[in-house]
DNA sequence: ACGTAGCGGAGTGATCCGCTCCGGTCGACG
DNA sequence: CGTCGACCGGAGCGGATCACTCCGCTACGT
């Protein structure tokens, strides 16, 4: 497996993308099979799969893995840290864009729920949270409030929802999106389900959401009790 | 803790709900339990659970669990088929009510995700199905194949759904309810998240739902296939 | 007062998983 | 072209966990 990557970006003339050449090139380029694999397993199979099960599909020996993190917990704060930077991303996009507010907004949903944000959700409360993990998430806590609150009084979204909710909602199609590592029929249903939650997202006319407005404290809590 | 349970039915006198009296009281007593804490935990920490955190939760012995169940695999098929057993209930009474036909749906649909219907999908694959499982689902689907056909002639329900969406609805929801055993105001979440997709459901003048409808076979292959 | 049905839970063997460590490979450099 | 060492893959280790068994005990029924 590496063989083939030897032979196409070490053997061969310099490559455009990497910058160092070789060996080093190799080594970046595991670095990112690594990342790319591990979120793919991990949102599969949950954050208890093994950490073997990410070598195998990143084609990347044990050693190769472990050299760059020093363990599972850190390489799955590094996977939750790289979803909420792709979250905040999403998010200063969608507020760049102001054309079509509600368009705007159930594209940054789209975006999170296709980035798996919130498919190592499973994880809280069983990973301490890094630094780099608090800082990126009250940023990107910023950011939701903000395009939820544009979204409220531009974009036709309902005025009885949250900023919890949205997290929630985002989080529980972001957890099943690709579940079980299904096949593409799977996501296709996940994404009619979300279109119809979507939908409702927007009614206003219908009965008010039951229950209280969910409160931000329970939902930061999970991360830290326990 | 047993030791309750005998002090309340065994030592005291006859009770009324149970036929049997004494020892075998408890021992009828002890199977709804074990059934009770199979569900919570299985439903709440995932099909992996070990056996010993359901005897654990029903107060009773591993060796109280296992002469009912031979093995671990028997006891989920069991789960599995009550789970059924309560939706085809479910069902009937849903197309029993002939008033409001949307209401009955989302009754029904309520029930369903209550007594967590679908919390036991993820284990589909890893376990054999068995035949009393595979006669309740096709009752469950005809039923529901009814039930959806009726909403959608009388109760509003969107024409372009399937009765895989609504089956699918209902795992969706019916498994994160009460995942990973958080508190009570997860529920409410939930709830409030179900409420916007059955709100969706109704709406017919936004946009359709993406994608072709979702097909039976694939649906019912994850039971069967590795 | 005794036999025994039914109980709880410690023990067991096997599996699995995170992580280490080492022999091999191949680019880098003189 | 020879040597060196950075980096690689993966076998193996130690410990944790889990499904399941087995046995001593309790207390009901007679």
């Amino acid at each position: 497996m590496t063989d083939d990557a030897t032979a196409d970006c070490c053997a061969g003339a310099p490559r455009e993308g990497g910058r160092r050449r070789g060996r080093q090139a190799e080594a970046e380029l595991n670095d990112q099979r690594v990342l790319e694999a591990a979120r793919d397993v991990f949102a599969c199979e949950g954050a208890d799969a093994p950490v073997s099960a990410v070598a195998k599909r990143a084609g990347v020996g044990m050693g190769s893995l472990y050299r760059r993190y020093g363990s599972k917990v850190e390489l799955i704060q590094h996977l939750c840290q790289l979803s909420m930077e792709q979250a905040v991303l999403a998010a200063e996009e969608a507020l760049a864009s102001t054309e079509d507010p509600w368009a705007a907004f159930v594209e940054f949903v789209h975006r999170c729920v296709r980035a798996r944000y919130g498919a190592l959700s499973p994880v809280a409360g069983t990973i301490p949270v890094s630094e780099a993990m608090d800082r990126t998430y009250r940023r990107s806590r910023e950011l939701l409030q903000e395009l939820v609150q544009r979204t409220q009084a531009e974009g036709g979204l309902r005025p009885d929802v949250n900023t919890v909710d949205i997290s929630r909602l985002i989080e529980l199609f972001g957890r099943s999106f690709g579940s079980r590592c299904r096949n593409t029929a799977d996501e296709q249903v996940q994404l009619r389900l979300l279109a119809l939650a979507l939908a409702g997202l927007r009614v206003t006319d219908g009965d008010p959401l039951p229950g209280p407005k969910p409160s931000l404290e329970d939902y930061e809590n999970r991360w830290y009790l326990s």
